[in-house]
DNA sequence: GCGACAG
DNA sequence: ATCTTGTCGC
């Protein structure tokens, strides 16, 4: 059975500057002095990520929990909503957080982190995807970025677990982290909820053979086929 | 002013 | 994100 598209919620922004309006009242209740659980405690961390359809206008999401400890797949769920936004770098949440948040709702496990693909804190008013979804859920919420968008870093070194700050100009809004010997680093930034030092301590842990945490390689691969089943 | 820019 | 074949390598 395919689900129908969800609307958008009612009053949900359609302009950049409504947009940015909602993102300076949010980003007043981001926590940031809170460590976060500890890298390698049992939790359930759940991987999140989009997969879009544009002609459709569908967006398709998909959370995996993984177990933090073994990286077992505990529970899966997928949702399908409307593309709820133009893609506009540092609007990004608004096109994908409310088909993420359906998302959320569908699982039965309690995630003790989120793990987003993209940025948090690491973001030109300092509230990317990440932030937005954990002030949202009130949960753990870390962002895991394959670029580094407009931030610049000096490369890591070689080995895996090295880490460099990730610059807008000298403040560090992240780091890009090497997970695999020789490969090319990730961006890790902070959502909600979590410091800097464990959000990269997870990312290594979820991390233990690809250069993407399992936690996104799952979301990833989840939505894809998710969003095949529903052009079908 | 223009372009570039997470996904 | 997505458009897209084969190919080199473990």
């Amino acid at each position: 059975m395919i689900d129908a598209p969800r609307p958008l919620p009612p009053g949900w922004p359609t302009t950049e500057a409504e947009a940015t309006a909602v993102q300076d009242e949010l980003r007043g209740r981001v926590i940031l002095d809170e460590p976060g659980p500890q890298p390698g405690a049992p939790l359930i961390a759940v991987g999140v990520d989009v997969a879009y359809d544009d002609e459709r206008d569908v967006v398709v999401a998909a959370a995996v929990a993984l177990d933090g400890t073994t990286l077992e797949v505990v529970e899966e769920a997928t949702a399908v909503g409307r593309v709820a936004f133009p893609y506009v770098p540092g609007l990004l949440a608004f096109r994908e957080i409310p088909t993420v948040l359906a998302v959320l709702d569908r699982l039965t496990v309690t995630p003790g982190l989120v793990v987003c693909d993209g940025y948090g804190l690491a973001h030109p008013r300092r509230f990317g995807l990440a932030s937005h979804l954990g002030v949202l859920t009130g949960l753990p919420t870390i962002g895991v970025a394959k670029n580094p968008f407009t931030f610049t870093y000096d490369a890591p070194g070689p080995a895996r677990g090295d880490t460099s700050p990730l610059l807008d100009g000298a403040e560090e809004v992240g780091r890009a982290l090497r997970t695999q010997k020789g490969v090319k680093p990730v961006f890790v930034s902070v959502g909600h909820r979590v410091n800097l030092d464990h959000a990269c301590a997870w990312s290594l842990v979820l991390s233990p053979r690809y250069r993407l945490p399992e936690t996104t390689r799952a979301a990833d691969s989840l939505c894809r086929r998710a969003l095949a089943e529903q052009a079908s």
